[in-house]
DNA sequence: CCTGAGCGA
């Protein structure tokens, strides 16, 4: 039945997952979102699976909170990206506890506030103060 | 218990 999963999910990702591999096999961040687990791959296989590829900063099977079990996906990140780079080319749609798994860049989890907040210093009631004694 | 696209308990 997990097989059978796997190879449906290996066929509808193909077209982009191996093409973008194909086009574009450089990492900007050595940080990787792994999708298509098994729902009891924990941590622990996660990190066995990984491991071999480099120096693993972080091995994380994201568990839904209300019922306690794997989303079903995972993020892996690396001491470099070169670790990250030859962990996507090692570990992209292989097998993982019977799933197909699919390794990707990760997006950054906070979006950045625009840098032009550091310029302005958060001058709070001495601004107003200073004001006040120009007026006496 | 079961689930199957996705980007963080």
């Amino acid at each position: 039945m997990a097989f059978v999963s796997g190879f449906q999910r290996l066929l509808r990702h193909s077209h982009s997952h191996f093409t973008s591999i194909r086009f574009n096999s450089t990492l900007t961040s050595p940080k990787l979102f792994v999708s298509g687990l098994s729902r009891l791959t924990t941590d622990e296989k996660l990190t066995e699976a990984f491991s071999p590829f480099g120096q693993l900063m972080e091995a994380k099977v994201i568990i839904d909170r209300a019922s306690g079990r794997s989303k079903g996906f995972a993020f892996v990140s690396y001491a470099t990206v070169e670790e990250a780079e030859k962990a996507r080319e090692g570990m992209n749609a292989k097998f993982l506890d019977g799933w197909v798994i699919f390794v990707d860049p990760a997006k950054p989890r906070e979006p950045r506030p625009p840098p032009q907040a550091e310029s302005q210093a958060p001058q709070t009631g001495f601004t107003v103060n200073k004001t006040v004694g120009w007026c006496g």
